[in-house]
DNA sequence: CGGACAATTGATCTACCTCAAAATTGGTGG
DNA sequence: CCACCAATTTTGAGGTAGATCAATTGTCCG
């Protein structure tokens, strides 16, 4: 459970106490591949799941082949949070690369959060989060034109990969397709092509073999109007 | 604090201890009129509220003009209990109509969830679903058609009123105007207005004096692809 | 009765979509 | 190491849902 814990860490710190029960929770581990669904809408899941490894993606599908993808994530997130209280999923997580993820009962999460309620807390902090990612995505779809929306999404991953390391000199992974670019910001994919080509032709970015380059932020930031401050990234009080 | 009780009474059975601690929890009324702010982006609010009377709505300012309503609230909701643990506001939350609000220091509710965490798990599953709402607005804004997502947001508050007792029959209050509607579904106010008028000529609504009713619900759904179950309506195990 | 706000209408424009094909890329087995 | 397949990216050519701008009309109150 380490990349639980540095998670947690990074959000607060922990007594031993606390340190020791995240540790000695029932973990599960599994690994899958690319494309795979982990848990379907629909579904009444047992587990919460933390990712260790690899790229994960929520979604759902509408009708005609339509898709809304609502967030990625990354090692260290627990995607799958909501199912502790809300039992039945009203859309689907998958892999988006290869991946393996931690499994641990709704059981022993609920037991720990009884037991320790700052870590109540900081997990339930986390989904507010979650929810605040929402809110700027839904910003971005309901008020900025492709270019903003889809340079938005490069900040927001960007600094949340390197907030917890994963990240850093203006460069990081970014194993998303052009088609999943688009179903996550409401976009064709032709259309994301079009506008990255844009974005690559002003010299703001590379995006080649899964690797974003900024090169030159703040303009990105600017473009995009992007401000963390919704991503919640400084430790809580 | 009747009205937070009715509201948790309708997501789970308190037992007699958990509902005379909600009741004697201190609070403090206040009433606002139409168009006011409760709580600004960038404010460290130090009170959750809950809404007595009236309708409020959250949304976030973007340049230009360019405004994100991200949900509307009625009697019984909660619209800010992500201020609990993220300390500094990511958007606005301000008054539709003429409202009264009821305000509970954190440290309360902190204290309350402590002692009764069965109450701090119906809070938490509150934001939960809060968050389950923000991706079906993003599933619309990213995927549906305006008539599409304009008829999904009149089911949902529908189900919503009807769920706490403020609808039936097909009728509910909706005092929301186009221009709102459009900021909250990403429109234009001149479109929302079309689509409705299209909405009418089916005979499928009419919207008069804030006031809808529904006269073919089974065809709004259908062509809102509206499903119920992202709402997670029924009570709590 | 007047003033402000909300709804409606008309005309024009454009950001982004759809469809379809071609070019690239990356992974795989031989 | 190469050839090949499938998935992705790129390009081209229309098409359209919804935007913008600018009146006009309607409605609600004080």
């Amino acid at each position: 459970m380490t990349m639980l814990l540095r998670k947690l860490e990074s959000i607060a710190t922990l007594s031993d106490g606390e340190r020791e029960a995240v540790q000695s929770l029932p973990v599960r581990n599994r690994t899958f591949g690319a494309g795979q669904d982990i848990v379907r809408d629909g579904d009444q899941p047992s587990h919460c799941c933390v990712v260790i490894d690899g790229w994960l993606f929520r979604y759902k599908i509408l009708g005609e082949g339509r898709r809304q993808i609502f967030s990625f994530h990354i090692p260290g997130d627990t995607p799958d949070l909501q199912s502790l209280h809300l039992p039945v999923m009203d859309h689907s997580l998958g892999t988006l690369t290869q991946a393996s993820v931690a499994f641990i009962p709704h059981e022993s999460v609920r037991d720990l959060t009884l037991r320790f309620p700052r870590i109540g807390a900081v997990l339930w902090r986390d989904t507010l989060i979650d929810a605040a990612i929402f809110r700027e995505w839904m910003a971005g779809m309901g008020r900025k034109s492709a270019y903003g929306r889809i340079g938005h999404l490069f900040c927001e991953m960007y600094a949340k990969l390197e907030a917890v390391g994963l990240a850093g000199d203006y460069r990081c992974p970014l194993p998303i397709t052009q088609g999943e670019l688009g179903d996550a910001l409401g976009l064709s994919n032709v259309h994301i092509n079009r506008v990255l080509q844009e974005m690559r032709g002003k010299g703001l970015i590379t995006l080649r073999n899964n690797t974003l380059v900024v090169h030159a932020w703040a303009e990105l930031c600017r473009s995009a109007e992007f401000d963390p401050t919704y991503l919640h990234l400084q430790k809580a009080g």
